[in-house]
DNA sequence: CTTGCAACTTGGAATCATTCCAACTCATTA
DNA sequence: TAATGAGTTGGAATGATTCCAAGTTGCAAG
């Protein structure tokens, strides 16, 4: 169910990982590999049971240490909705998120280039910018469930 | 230090609470007076402790059950940043939130109605969004330390 | 290849915001 | 005046996340 990591994916980590002084670890590379196979922005739980089918065994503790990890140094990034728990994805591409009430499930919506920056327009002079989050809610019209 | 509402902001209170079939209750009253008084984006927390200053023997479960109370009848809103306690802000314009990352304050941003409006564009079209959260993050350059 | 050690992992306890609950209050209606 | 139902209250319960102390391991240097 859970394929390895392409050499691509793997270099990636291991590249982020050494960039900010860390070590590779097994642990850190199933939760990396769980990310990439199911892109659905799984919650820390979630994330803790797919890995478990391949490292049983794994903690908790470990599978919110290593999503913590990635955030820090780039690899993932995290998607907070109301008081929900969080949630992670992959995906590093600048984009907004959609959450369909109705299933729960968040979508990525592309976002362009110049909507980001005049978002950035709208800040007064002296306000400087780290991150942007733009986050709908809302439902999918049935049709296209996609 | 907490004024009482004038008659306008007792108006919207009042009505917005018939609107719902809901009651007035000193309680209700305070916790709206204590929101409108310093809009600096309190949390249940802060709303609290305010209010005990008017009212002492209010109860916690209670300023948690007046704020919910107005976000369900559009009196106020709810701004979440990452996982922190969940702030309210009586600003019903559209708005943008910006958080200063070096003292935690929470500024308002005014939003263009154009970029509302090309925001919902760049969905595809059979998402129907009910609402939209937009937040940055960052510092502010000290200075005009809004 | 060994060694040393900082970095990592682990299970369980602790934290903290929020929700839940059952008893009580109070205004209103019958 | 009694019944009704919404609102309030304090304390207990919940649930995500963090903390901690003990055990383990990756890996750089010898």
């Amino acid at each position: 169910m859970i394929q390895n990591l392409n050499k691509h994916d793997r270099d990636s980590l291991h590249e982020a990982l050494a960039k900010s002084g860390q070590k590779i670890t097994p642990q850190r590379e199933i939760v990396y590999t769980v990310l990439l196979a199911q892109r659905d922005h799984p919650t820390v739980d979630e994330v803790y049971n797919r890995a478990l089918e391949t490292m049983p065994g794994l903690s908790l503790a470990t599978v919110y240490n290593c999503l913590e990890t990635f955030v820090g140094c780039g690899l993932v990034r995290q998607v907070n909705h109301e008081r929900e728990s969080t949630r992670y994805c992959p995906n590093l591409a600048p984009h907004a998120h959609f959450r369909d009430e109705s299933t729960g499930r968040v979508h990525d919506i592309e976002l362009p280039k110049e909507i980001l920056d005049q978002l950035t327009k709208i800040l007064p002079a002296n306000f400087e910018t780290e991150t942007i989050e733009i986050s709908f809610q809302g439902r999918t019209k049935s049709s296209t469930q996609n």
